[in-house]
RNA sequence: CGGAACAUAGCGCAGCCUGGUAGCGCAUCUGCUUUGGGAGCAGAGGGUCGGGGGUUCGAAUCCCUCUGUUCCGACCA
């Protein structure tokens, strides 16, 4: 491509409503501009690396025998009727009515309509599996988009769905995809990890992650330094301590603490750490459907943790007895119950039930509320001054705990989640009725898993990872052009016309993208390498009229900090370039 | 959804407090000069100051309202 014919759209300065570092440089790199909250065009020059993402994602579903479709963006309202998410989606689908009245919704997956496509198409066990994808425009009404393309609502997603007769075709599957999407992130040069993932509202049981490592990520993700062991921080369990309590060595005193509520201000005020300090959390009990009918209130349930930890909601709804959704306890109701305000709860001399997590249950001498007002306990210990009742896993792990498989502990980073698997099960084939003949020419219902990838956010995610001071820093995969060749003096200099003209022209032979700037003499040197920079051009080569009096073009590759360049022959220069794409 | 802010040329911003001819930088266009790190000089174009309403002789500026955008939060004993 030639830059005097192409869109070159940098910007010096970035919009202000650009926030993180990939939004920011895709607006001034000329790959986006913005239409309207969450709606982005995408810019010749942004273009290039998307389609180069769908390209390596194609090549590798392809490989591992999927096939792919295309489905409508828009689909019948009834399809999500009858799965029964018309009624369970939130305010992210996006719905519509066309000029009839009738019912529609911008697609923000395709499990309806690839179901319904299955169960008119799929007759036989002997056609499974299949394993269908597309790659195409997606609708989420996100309440809040942000980041540009990395939290947008319109956005392009590769999603595939399989059908299966069995268990194990299923699992077949699956780990197929799982090895074709670490083919697919690995070929695109990103630092990601698959990890165990919660379900969510999709349904099913397995499922993983796949998340780039970044710190702008808006997930956090607990691996372990040693094995390959990762998950989500909702999901990762906190193993329980291998020591065992101390023993009691403090007697259990009451201490006046007016207004220290937090275990901030407790621990500060009783000069002890945070580890020291117990908190109580009041949530609301299960109730039964016959109670709920009765109108009954709920039993309050105490959670005891350590002032350290945060409590995971997730565990903790999942426990038999606790309301599912969680549902901290009203300050009236606690009131009534045990007769103080929240900020003096302990566990000693407690009337409820009380669950205490694995770590909170191994300290010893611990001071927590007194369950009076303005008083706290010191010294106290489980079994003497309390009752430790249950002891399960309700916290977020922590930097430093124990992997779960037993090798390593955990680090925790920011992930951008890039690919999702799951093992969907039934859920949409029973509701859609998705049947095939068995062998014993019996109606069976056909399993089913899905797969996607967030393409356009996957363009995000690699500047994320990928760049300095002077802008993106392409993995040569996504490079939107792989060499740029900058002339200088052009309008003075036949021979760089000439020697530029050629390189370019013997690059292009071999399939290479390549950007000739041969923008005019009103266009600086000085620009063009910036915008070379900004644009992240792997590799350039710069021909000026003052290295061919002594027969030399320069060579920079982009990743090199210093920005000292390699002088070589002009004759050299095809073959080095060459040799630098090769890998 | 809760809280906060912002909206002035394509982009980044000033002007508003204290009402009186709408400005700066970048970008764009013309001419001349210039060519190894976002060129110089001279000139030019580009705005219903987000929409509506009000106060006033007079509103970008003060008041009300609508819309849009952004940020923060949705973990707490």
């Amino acid at each position: 491509m030639r830059a005097s014919q192409f869109l070159i759209a940098t910007l010096k300065e970035s919009p202000s409503d650009a926030v993180v570092t990939s939004h920011q440089l895709m607006l001034r790199a000329g790959m986006i501009r913005k239409l309207a909250s969450g709606l982005y065009t995408w810019l010749p020059f942004g273009l290039r690396t998307l389609r180069k993402v769908e390209k390596i994602v194609r090549e590798e579903m392809d490989a591992a025998g999927a096939l792919e479709l295309l489905m409508p963006a828009v689909q019948p309202g009834e399809l999500w009727e009858e799965s029964g998410r018309w009624f369970e989606y939130g305010g992210e689908l996006m719905r519509i009515k066309d000029r009839h009245n009738r019912d529609f919704c911008i697609g923000p997956t395709h499990e309806e309509v690839i179901t319904d496509l299955a169960r008119n198409e799929l007759n036989s066990y002997r056609q499974l599996p299949v394993n269908f994808y597309q790659v195409q425009t997606k609708f989420r009404d996100e309440t809040r988009p942000r980041f540009g393309v990395m939290r947008a609502r319109e956005f392009l997603m590769k999603d595939a769905y399989s059908f299966h007769a069995n268990e194990e075709s299923l699992n077949d599957t699956y780990e197929r995809m799982h090895q074709a999407y670490t083919n697919i992130f690995t070929r695109l040069g990103l630092d990601f990890r698959p990890v165990n993932a919660d379900t969510g509202s999709i349904g099913g049981a397995v499922s993983h992650e796949f998340h780039v490592l970044a710190s702008s990520g808006e997930d956090d993700i607990a691996f372990s330094n040693q094995s390959s062991y990762a998950a989500n921080v909702e999901l990762a369990e906190a193993v329980a301590p291998s020591t065992e309590r101390p023993t009691a060595s403090q007697e259990l005193s009451e201490v006046s603490t007016p207004d220290q509520h937090s275990i901030e201000d407790v621990s500060q005020f009783l000069n002890l750490s945070a580890q020291q300090v117990l908190k109580t959390l009041i949530v609301e009990g299960e109730l039964s459907e016959k109670e709920q009918e009765q109108g009954k209130k709920p039993a309050l349930v105490a959670l005891v943790l350590r002032g350290d930890h945060e409590l995971n909601e997730l565990k903790a709804e999942k426990l038999a007895g606790i309301a599912n959704p969680l549902t901290f306890a009203q300050e009236e109701d606690i009131v009534a119950a045990l007769g103080c305000k929240p900020g003096s709860i302990g566990p000693c001399q407690m009337s409820i039930e009380i669950i205490v997590d694995r770590s909170a249950a191994v300290v010893a001498d611990f001071a927590c509320g007194a369950n009076k007002d303005g008083v706290h306990l010191t010294g106290a210990n489980w079994g003497r001054d309390a009752n430790i009742g249950r002891i399960e896993d309700v916290r977020n792990v922590v930097e430093g705990d124990a992997s779960p498989d037993g090798e390593g502990t955990l680090e925790i980073k920011r992930g951008i989640e890039v690919g999702h698997i799951f093992q969907l099960g039934d859920k949409y084939s029973k509701a859609l009725n998705a049947t095939v003949l068995d062998e014993n020419g019996k109606q069976k219902t056909m399993l089913m898993g899905c797969y996607g990838i967030g393409v356009s956010r996957v363009v995000a995610a690699a500047i994320e990872q990928n760049f300095d001071d002077r802008g993106i820093l392409w993995p040569q995969a996504l490079a939107p052009f792989q060499v740029t060749i900058v002339l200088i003096d052009a309008h003075k200099s036949e021979e760089v016309v000439e020697r530029g003209e050629a390189l370019y022209q013997s690059l292009l032979a071999l399939g290479y993208d390549v950007l000739l700037d041969d923008r005019d003499k009103k266009t600086s040197p000085g620009v063009k390498f910036a915008d070379s920079e900004l644009m992240g051009t792997p590799h350039r080569v710069v021909i000026s009229s003052r290295g061919l009096k002594s027969g030399l073009v320069e060579y920079k590759a982009r990743q090199d900090q210093k920005n000292d360049a390699i002088e070589v022959p002009c004759d050299d220069i095809f073959e080095l370039v060459k040799s630098k794409l090769a890998h």
